[in-house]
DNA sequence: CGGAAAGTGTGATTTTTATCATATATGATT
DNA sequence: AATCATATATGATAAAAATCACACTTTCCG
């Protein structure tokens, strides 16, 4: 599945790693390909919700807005990540949107195309839906962590994710994460403000958790992280942004 | 699907109205029934989850405790409603707890059972993943719901999903919530406490949004609590505890 | 290089929410 | 009717988090 044309950054494994090979190459091969630029919109808020795309390289957030101008950051997706849902309806519409970070390389299907693949293939059917359980199961436990011990825990949770996503492990034991984040875009991940998550960062400096290396987090003692949001050890494709 | 045999409350669409009655039929054929009582527990934190379960009739709710002794109620379930999840590990652990609140008739089925339905029979797999899609949107929507507009838009989209589950419209063109919920159950459906729910409340009723009928929320003013927390009129089946 | 834009850091203050304390109400049971 | 358990209501206080204000640093780009 990693195809090994991704140099820029450490690749952990996506959750269509619940897919084999030859299942998600029956998926790729009903999709056409795209080429997008950041910036550009895989869909928007209230679009028809009638798509599946997979990700062959790049990188997409997203993101619900509100009138008064707050994002929340739902997701982060990337190489090897499928965006898209499966439901009874025809017009679904789209409640978030899908912007792209990176020049990404997406592949796109119709839902109803999918649909046929489904029907067709008792294998793929059930690959799909284990997919589609880790997807759930990755919300739901993000509710969780959001929800039950505050802004502080939320911060570490998405510390952990962003580590089993971008996290590459170094030499002395910490870990680096290998994408630069702005204290206003991990706020929007846990709806907070930057301004908190500065003084909750200089918090967990001073723990000795966390240090800055020009923009990027270093991990230095995770266990610390997983106290603050009573981490219960996930699988990685669960525990992710 | 709806057997009749619900003479206590009003009844809602389930979300397995994704289902055909003939698909819902395949998978109560492969289940064994249950009838549980009022404290049982259909699974706890820890156990393996290698099961599916359908509520004939009753109620569940699923909670997650910490050790501080806080619980989160995710779901609230009842008839008609499919419980558990389909995901590619064999030895995956609940991380929450379902307890029966009432007497329950349930079906249970074996994942692997399940997966062979699946397998099997492309509209059933189908229909399966078009109820998986709507539980994820459900949890996505509630997520939304939690982190965007406070506690007070985490209760009234707590009560718009109450009223959508157990909603009575009466002819005054107020809405009745025919189950009684304490102010402690309500804060423990969005992470806060039964003094700030109790203070909220007032709130509402000063703004003649509800009222209480001894123990019974009764909505009057609808538009009022959508107004709270921004409410996208998702269909029902989504906007449901 | 220089200046604008974006990002960080931190005090002071306000708002939101939780906690603590206690009074009253309600309902079930004997 | 008296008692006990549970639930509601509300004031006072504390803690958590957001907002406002402003200084400083880094990055970007003509």
């Amino acid at each position: 599945m990693n195809t090994g044309t991704n140099p820029v950054y450490y690749t952990n494994p996506r959750n269509t790693a619940a897919f084999k090979t030859e299942n998600l190459q029956k998926l790729t091969d009903i999709m056409h390909e795209q080429k997008l630029q950041p910036g550009a919109y895989l869909f928007w808020e209230g679009d028809t919700a009638d798509k599946l795309y997979f990700i062959k390289n790049g990188r997409v957030r997203a993101t619900k807005s509100t009138d008064e101008g707050k994002d929340l950051v739902l997701y982060l997706y990337q190489q090897g990540d499928l965006i898209g849902m499966i439901d009874p309806y025809d017009d679904t519409k789209h409640w978030y949107s899908a912007e792209v970070l990176e020049e990404t390389l997406i592949g796109v299907a119709h839902k109803k195309d999918v649909e046929m693949l489904i029907w067709q293939s008792g294998e793929f059917a059930l690959e799909f839906m284990r997919w589609m359980g880790l997807s759930h199961r990755m919300t739901q436990t993000k509710y969780r962590d959001m929800m039950l011990y505050g802004k502080p825990g939320a911060l570490c949770s998405t510390i952990i994710r962003l580590s089993n996503t971008y996290g590459r492990p170094e030499e002395d034991g910490t870990i680096r994460i290998t994408k630069k984040l702005t204290h206003s875009e991990l706020s929007d991940m846990i709806g907070s403000t930057r301004e908190s998550v500065n003084r909750m960062f200089s918090d967990l400096r001073k723990a000795q958790a966390i240090e800055m290396d020009n923009g990027y987090i270093i991990i230095r003692d995770l266990n610390y992280l997983k106290g603050i949001c009573h981490c219960e050890n996930c699988p990685i494709e669960v525990c992710r942004m």
